[in-house]
Parts: structure tokens; sequence; C-alpha cells
DNA sequence: CTCCTCTAATTGATATGTCAATTAGAGGAG
DNA sequence: CTCCTCTAATTGACATATCAATTAGAGGAG
């Protein structure tokens, strides 16, 4: 009867099912209602955001290309597609780097500068409208340590799943 | 000094800003190994999975695609491309309504019936292992708390902008 | 130097998502 | 019937995401 015994059970219960529905419609709609208040208050996408906030924070308002994908954990060609399209907008401009000419270096402009500065606040206001004052103490904390717990457990899948191809 | 006070606080504290981080971080990171297991294990995407789950679920394995948009919560744009795709793949077939000749109505195709089939019970198995199984029963239900909390802020804030409107 | 191989970044193809504009038919007022 | 208006669904344009293939230069072996 192993069929039977919890650690067989392969499908989650019904209701383990309702509480994963419930937390996936309710990230994904969050997300959305962000975006749309980030596009209308400051005229930037979630993506455009990323970028430009690591920029400002970087050293001279310069990164290397890769060290930004790094950054803010893209993969290498989403990030050269977006990268065309603010830099079409004026956003950021790519220069070739001296020492590693393979390398690109990328650096906000003042244009960009200046929406990231227009767009930070709204931002910060709307996190705090749509998720922080939705929550009590308890449940943000709540949040901080599932959050974790998740995070923590994907960490040891990804690695079983390497040990497992070497 | 009512800049001081708890309740003229408009952007999150530091913590604050590193829970929500942490929570679409997480939030997108099993998003995404999700779509990918789904991917590999059936070749469907999470929207095909939606569509087919929606239409294995109802009375004759069809649906008008209004009410389809409507049980899956999809704009009816994004509905009319992505079946479109799937038509083209053989997944599903639109006919024209009897009664009303403006509305479609959207079938499982043998294939796309199959197709389901295959692709439910690892996903499930997915979600239990991504999810359920990262969580103790005590962190299971604080996520539903959370989850339950957002929401309903969320369709407070809304329901609050449409009176605004009008 | 020449060849090999590795790395940085871009490009192209395709899938997905959003918005605005359009098409087709329903249904009522006159 | 004709016109008006509303609804259902599609379409086109464009932004975004992923994957595979490619380009360009770095850096070492010979």
């Amino acid at each position: 009867m192993e069929q039977s015994g919890k650690s067989a059970r392969q499908s989650p219960t019904p209701d383990e099912l309702a509480v994963w529905r419930e937390y996936v419609e309710t990230a994904e709609a969050i997300r959305q209602a962000l975006a749309a208040g980030l596009q209308a208050t400051s005229g930037v996408s979630p993506g455009d955001y990323a970028v430009l906030l690591a920029l400002s924070e970087s050293e001279g308002h310069r990164l290397r290309s890769s060290a930004l994908a790094q950054g803010i954990g893209w993969e290498r060609s989403r990030l050269s597609h977006h990268l065309g399209r603010m830099e079409s907008r004026g956003l950021i401009r790519r220069r070739k780097s001296g020492n590693d000419s393979r390398g690109a270096v990328v650096e906000l402009t003042d244009d960009g500068a200046r929406t990231f500065r227009a767009s930070s606040a709204p931002h910060l206001r709307l996190v705090r409208r749509f998720f922080v004052d939705a929550l009590t103490p308890e449940e943000l904390e709540a949040a901080e340590k599932v959050a974790t717990s998740l995070r923590r457990h994907l960490k040891e899948l990804a690695q079983a799943a390497v040990v497992a191809k070497a």
C-alpha cells in the first residue's frame, strides 16, 4: 500500500492545489497591476525599470553588459534585445569597452537618469499600496518565510538536477 | 511632523522592500521552473495548459470563446491569438456557433484531449515538487492567508478606482 | 604568425502579451 | 426594410521572452 503513504503521493490534494492556484494567480495579478501603474505614471516597463535601477546604482552610471545581465538575473540575449529597444528610445547608450573590445559598456543617458528619477518614487509608492499595505506585520513576516522556503527548496532541486547530470 | 507618522509614509522601508523583492522574484522563479518543466515533459506552454484544462472540464469538450476567456481570466484578444496558434498545431478547432453566428465555439480535438491527459500528471507532480513539498503545513496555510489578503486588498483598490472614475 | 578554442554579445526565428482598430452579425427604433 | 448601436471575435502593430545560431575578438599552442 505504498501509494497511500504520504511520501508516495504524487499529486497535490485539492486543498493544496487550491493554495497553489491562489498563490500564482495573486502573484500574477500584483505583477500586472504594478506594471500597469509603472507604465501609466512614468511610461516605463518593469524591464526598463530593472535596467535603469541597476545602472543608476552603479559607479559612473555604467556597467559591462555582462555584469548588468548578472546583476538583474537576465539572460544575455534578453538583455541585448531590451537594450536595443531602450537605446532607440534614448534611455541608454552602448560603447565598446576599452580593454576588451568584445565587451560592451552600457551607460545611462541624461534622459535615462531623469526617467529613472521620475519613475522611482511612484513605483515605490505602488509597492507600498499594492503589497505592504495589504499585509499585517505578521503576514509580511510570513510572506518572507514562505518565499525563503520556496527559494531554498528550488535551489536544492536545481542542485540535485545538476549533480544528476554530472 | 506628519512625515514621520506611519500613515504618511509613502515608500516601503528597506526591510519591506526586501520582502517585496523576495516575493516577486520567488514567484517568478517558480513560474519559470514550472513552465520549463511543462514544456520539457509534454511540449505545452502554461497558456496551452490553461486552455486545455478548461476545455477538458467542460461539457462536451467545448466552450463559447467568450466563456472560455472568462473562465481562465484572459482578455479576448489574447485568447484569439493563442487559439490561432493552438489551432495550427491541431490541439483545438473553432466553429461558428449555431444560435449566434458572431460567436465562436472552441472544441478540443482528439489530439488536444490526448495532449492534456499526457501533460496533466507531470504538471501536478511538478506543482507538488516545486511548491507543496517546499512548505510545512503551517507555511502552506500562511501562504494562503497572505495570498488572500493581497487579493482582497487589490480588489478593494480596483473598486475604489472604479468609484473614483464614476 | 596560424590555427584552435573560448568568451562576449548580437541576431533571427518564433512564441507570447497588450492595446487599438476593425469586421461581422444581432437586435431594436423608425 | 433601413439605420443605428451594441456585442463577439479577430486582426495588426508592437513590446517582450526564449532558444539556437552567428559574429567578433581574446588568448594560448604550435
